[in-house]
DNA sequence: AGCACGCCGACT
DNA sequence: GTCGGCGTGCTC
């Protein structure tokens, strides 16, 4: 018996099947999709079966497989095939598909530890007669101890004195025995079940009527119309069925209302894996999954590869987020990996959305997905009441920062003792910093962007790469005390509303929350209302339920809409409407105001009048004038190298290639210096591809990344379907 | 990737 | 004379 493996090495040359002898010892336990050891060259190296066959091609001689590495992790065959899927739709190396595939915990490494999680139990070692002789000839807590495990039977090592324990495990009358335990135990509570309404109940009717087929359906439902109930309902209809189900989020920390709520319904029927959690729980979790303990996973992207079996649906939530699509290799998007999932296990796919993606909608509209609408807030609550305020008026009346209305608003908020949310789509303090004397900027040495000041730290920070440094005095370059501080931050909004208005305020940006479970307690605290005022980056848009928010403040809509990215406007359009949707949704009506030098913008208005079908109608005519998706495929190339002239010189060189060698029907642009140009002193070009359909981009594409294979400076960064170009 | 093999420069 | 520089080639 022969077995073909792929080794753990992610490079070109090595990225095929090599073919081991297995030994007769083994021949019995090796399973396809095992993590193995095998001889390469002069060394031991980690592979996975991808295949065991009775024969095999070629005229080398073989080496043996050394032995199984992890004997209970095997990749089914369902994630075997996936794995070529993943590597076939990205240009991935196969190995570093399943890799991707895996658990860090669990990943091809060096060192391999024992993750396990054990308690101690302390039982009886010896027949009653030892025992109550031992009693009879002893007093004190050690007869207690007997006492208690005659009674018991097992009780936990932690609940006696380990120095009695000592004596009696001497005297051979008791035993100690580890037992595996899970890090993360939650339990189901007691809930009731809410019912459904006219409306969510017609959506889950249409999904429950093709239950056990490959379908997709696309939940278009305005903010707070209850899509995580139909979930919750859907997902038990698949338990039913003794089927399993995936719940994709976009970032869990900030769902953390929504894991609770299923882990309410569903106890330890549940698993989760995310980013927030340790790689042990992470490795517990997974393990929960192989072992079949569990039916349901919930968690972001990667959560996509979850080992489950008979998988009975998939849901995505928030399906417009870039979160699920993965920006290092391999690149793919969460949402086709769910596809090729459903199609395998004849399984609905669900995707939810208040701002579906124009991707999803355009299918939704043509057919490909069945379209399902909530056009009401679950608890009947109007959708806020939006106004656009043109700050270039404003201006004149020296308002820089806060409109006259949303000043008046927000008193009147905190007047009648509610909340207010600020949404600012910058952290730090100011964005630039220039010299009035000599008009230097500071700028980061390895990315050329412009630092931004962060006042708590007293630094200037490069957002891309993370270079800080101190900020002076003086500029660096003229030596005059003439350095100021252009563009607003978050951090300076809060210290400007601090002397503005009498309340307590809490500022929530990726800096300060970089401690693990820090977003889920401002989230709490301002929930709890413990803070009037919530001021934030994007990350305080999304799927947040405060009842008792009922003003929404967009400080700058336009910072997200001048980024020069076929995106822009859509991504606009959803960080609007998502914002807005958190304002109203308890029993008070909400309102937003939205600050804006672009006020005629049509991204704007439509937003204002949660006019979700306005925008796709006029966004999708500008996707079709500019040839972007969804009517045309995009694929993004950049030619990276530390060297200027060797990135710059391949860029040519790999779009004469492509010229050759694809379809004239497919439209090459570039090369072009990226968006981003330097970023941690690497230059990139950029290249990009747009096409309806042409089969020999890909096999063109496997070409070039051969021929850059050995190449030593420049190296290839190909991303198929860009979120942003 | 990692390691062996191989062919040229300054040293115990 | 040798130790070691890293170029090149191979890995079931």
């Amino acid at each position: 018996m022969y077995a073909y493996c792929v080794i753990e090495y992610p490079i070109k040359a090595l990225d095929k099947a090599f073919t081991y002898l297995i030994p007769e010892n083994l021949r019995s336990r090796i399973k396809v999709g095992m993590k193995v050891l095998v001889p390469f060259n002069t060394r031991l190296v980690h592979g996975i079966v991808l295949e065991i066959k009775n024969s095999y091609e070629g005229d080398y001689e073989l080496k043996s497989i050394a032995r199984i590495e992890d004997e209970f992790l095997v990749l089914n065959s369902e994630l075997i095939l996936l794995g070529k899927y993943l590597q076939e739709v990205t240009l991935c190396n196969l190995i570093t598909a399943y890799q991707t595939m895996l658990p860090s915990a669990l990943k091809i490494k060096e060192q391999k530890t024992n993750y396990n999680k054990y308690e101690y139990y302390v039982s009886l070692n010896a027949d009653l007669n030892t025992i109550l002789e031992y009693q009879n000839t002893h007093r004190g807590k050690k007869v207690a101890i007997l006492e208690r495990l005659i009674d018991e039977n097992q009780v936990n090592k932690k609940e006696f004195p380990s120095s009695s324990l000592r004596e009696l495990l001497q005297a051979g009358l008791i035993k100690i025995t580890p037992q595996e335990i899970y890090r993360i135990n939650k339990t189901k509570t007691l809930v009731t079940a809410q019912k459904l309404n006219l409306e969510q109940q017609k959506v889950y009717n249409s999904i429950l009527a093709s239950f056990n087929k490959f379908h997709t359906f696309l939940i278009y439902g305005v903010t707070g119309s209850g899509k995580t109930l139909i979930y919750i309902n859907l997902i038990k209809a698949v338990l039913k069925n003794k089927k399993t189900a995936i719940l994709l989020v976009p970032e869990i920390s900030l769902t953390e209302q929504i894991i609770n709520i299923f882990y309410a319904h569903f106890g330890s029927d549940v698993a989760i894996l995310h980013s927030g959690l340790s790689k042990a729980e992470k490795y517990d979790e997974y393990l929960k999954i192989l072992r079949k303990e569990v039916k349901i996973v919930i968690g972001t992207r990667s959560a996509i590869f979850a080992p489950l079996e008979n998988i009975g649906i998939i849901i995505i939530d928030e399906e417009h987020s870039d979160t699920y699509k993965q920006d290092t290799t391999p690149r793919y998007h969460a949402l086709t990996i769910a596809k090729k999932r459903c199609e395998y296990h004849n399984a609905p796919l669900v995707l939810g959305s208040a701002t579906p993606s124009l991707e999803s909608m355009a299918r939704a509209q043509k057919g490909n997905y069945e379209l399902l609408s909530l056009t009401k807030r679950a608890n009947n609550q109007e959708l806020p009441k939006s106004l656009i305020v043109d700050m270039a008026e404003e201006l004149k009346k020296r308002n820089f920062i806060i409109s006259e209305a949303l000043e008046k608003a927000i008193t009147e908020t905190l007047n009648k003792k509610e909340q207010v949310i600020l949404l600012l789509n910058r952290r730090g303090y100011s964005t630039v910093i220039t010299c009035s004397n000599c008009g230097f900027t500071y700028k980061c040495p390895n990315c050329e962007i412009s630092l931004t000041y962060h006042k708590t730290s007293n630094s200037l920070r490069c957002h891309y790469c993370g270079y800080t440094k101190i900020k002076d005095d003086i500029c660096p370059k003229c030596g005059e005390k003439a350095l100021n501080y252009l563009g607003l931050g978050t951090e300076k909004l809060e210290s400007l509303i601090a002397q503005k208005f009498q309340a307590r305020i809490i500022r929530m940006d990726a800096d300060t929350t970089s401690k693990k479970g820090s977003q889920n307690k401002i989230i709490t605290a301002f929930k709890n209302g413990e803070y009037d005022i919530l001021i934030g980056t994007q990350m305080i848009s999304k799927g947040l339920d405060f009842p008792n928010c009922t003003l929404v403040g967009i400080i700058n809509a336009d910072t997200t809409l001048n980024i020069p990215d076929f995106r822009s406007s859509e991504r606009t359009f959803a960080l609007l409407s998502q914002a807005s949707g958190r304002s109203g949704r308890g029993k008070n009506p909400g309102r937003v105001i939205i600050q804006t030098y672009n006020p005629t913008h049509y991204t704007i208005i439509a937003a204002s009048k949660n006019a979700y079908l306005d925008f796709y109608n006029y966004e999708m005519q500008i996707r079709k004038t500019l040839k972007y998706p969804p009517y045309y495929y995009l694929i993004n190339i950049k030619v990276a190298s530390k060297i200027y002239e060797q990135a710059s010189l391949n860029s040519t060189k790999v779009v004469k290639y492509l010229k050759n060698h694809i379809s004239s029907n497919t439209i090459i642009l570039g090369p072009s210096t990226a968006l981003n140009f330097k970023i941690n002193n690497i230059y990139r070009f950029n290249i990009t591809l747009k096409y309806r359909f042409d089969s020999t981009i890909m096999p063109t594409l496997k070409e070039l990344i051969q021929i850059f294979s050995t190449n030593k400076d420049t190296f290839l960064e190909i991303n198929p379907e860009p979120l942003t170009i």
